[in-house]
DNA sequence: GTAATGATTGAAAGATCATTCAGTGGATGC
DNA sequence: GCATCCACTGAATGATCTTTCAATCATTAC
């Protein structure tokens, strides 16, 4: 536990402002010491605040941590509905928005990977933390299996299942973060969309390639 | 909590069927609370045993639960292995085996899988549990890609990269792995073998189809 | 300048939990 | 049948952590 890591300490902010800094303080701690490690002593320490002011913030522990989610949730959904809901672009283009989202840096990178598995560990058990991101993964797994149902149609790939490549690009995006976050020197956001472009250009020849789409 | 769950308790017993019992009261206990939420008061609740017997037979609560993870992981190790050493199999064969012992009940079943996941989670703070599962990582990532490999050579796949591949397997299998515990009204192991089958088939479409090795 | 408002502090209270240990009791060897 | 060994028990201990709260301080309104 570290005192006020470079973070200024005005007397006095406005609330939002405050628990998106104790957000961000969470986000580190977890990601250095896990769930079990974060302590509020620990949050407010690296935030440079004194230990009363969770509670004031966010009325409990268990709340921060629900909103520590729930914002890089958002985070994410923002991040690839941005460009995924642009009208301009083709079915394909959107798939690969979509992609490029999810292993672009500053949201994979492991410090916020470690937040996302450790919150996956305790998702059996809370709730709370299965709600904030069932629907938005449903949201994403629905859209990419729309887009997945127009290339079909465009391209003829009669005998290729929705579903199942919305299915499998799911578990790609998951399968490859967890394997960034453990083991870095082996596994790399760009290999990772290599990797789901390669199984894509297997699956929509005519739409994508090994190096992207088309 | 609760007492004592058909577990048969015996006076005394051997330390090695003990410890065994101690950790299957812990894959229960993680799986239904989190490893924020099992305590050594639940563990051996659920065991049916008295509060000082972890510390007797494991020393400290962390060696139960890293001999835990220890558990899971050779259970795995020995599940792919049995059948990937086989001489008489095809490497296309082989690799077919590591992705049924992969999905198979005894091995993919959500009240394992939470267990998998919520050390995870802590991983990245505690450096016991990552050494437990990097080296058998490793060694079934290799594996895997010497097995594409082979395959390449005999198919004349030469675009293909077996480390790719190897990699994507290993991503689909924590993937899948994910979305089994945590939507298993969506993903089932059947479906997942049969997807990461039509990946096979798209890259190394002599060797594979989507229902399968050839 | 003064009062009112709301943010901030940190000591103290209350709760939970891992660990210890002195004592109990069953099994085995003789 | 006695002694020894080892599994086992659970109350007590001590450490850690969340939450509360009364006091303090900065800011804003008038």
């Amino acid at each position: 536990m570290s005192i006020n890591e470079g973070v200024k300490t005005r007397r006095t902010a406005s609330s939002e402002e405050r628990k998106k800094q104790l957000i961000e303080a969470t986000i580190t701690s977890i990601s250095r010491n896990g769930i079990t490690g974060t302590t509020l002593t620990e949050v407010t320490g690296i935030a440079g605040l004194s230990l009363g002011l969770v509670n004031f913030h966010f009325k409990t522990k268990d709340a921060l941590l629900v909103e520590t989610l729930a914002h890089l949730a958002g985070e994410l959904r923002d991040r690839w509905l941005e460009t995924a809901g642009r009208s301009d672009l083709e079915p394909h283009q959107k798939l690969a928005t979509i992609i490029s989202s999810h292993f672009d840096g500053s949201i994979s990178n492991r410090r916020k990977l470690a937040v996302w598995f450790a919150f996956f560990g305790e998702t059996k058990q809370r709730k709370s933390y299965r709600e904030c991101t069932a629907a938005l993964d449903m949201e994403r797994l629905d859209t990419a299996t729309d887009l997945c149902r127009a290339l079909i149609a465009q391209g003829g790939y009669d005998h290729v299942s929705p579903q199942g490549v919305g299915e499998a690009l799911e578990a790609l995006f998951d399968g490859f973060w967890l394997n960034i976050l453990m083991y870095p020197a082996r596994f790399s956001n760009d290999a990772a969309k290599a990797q789901i472009y390669t199984y894509l250009a297997g699956q929509f020849p005519r739409h994508f390639t090994a190096a992207g789409p088309r």
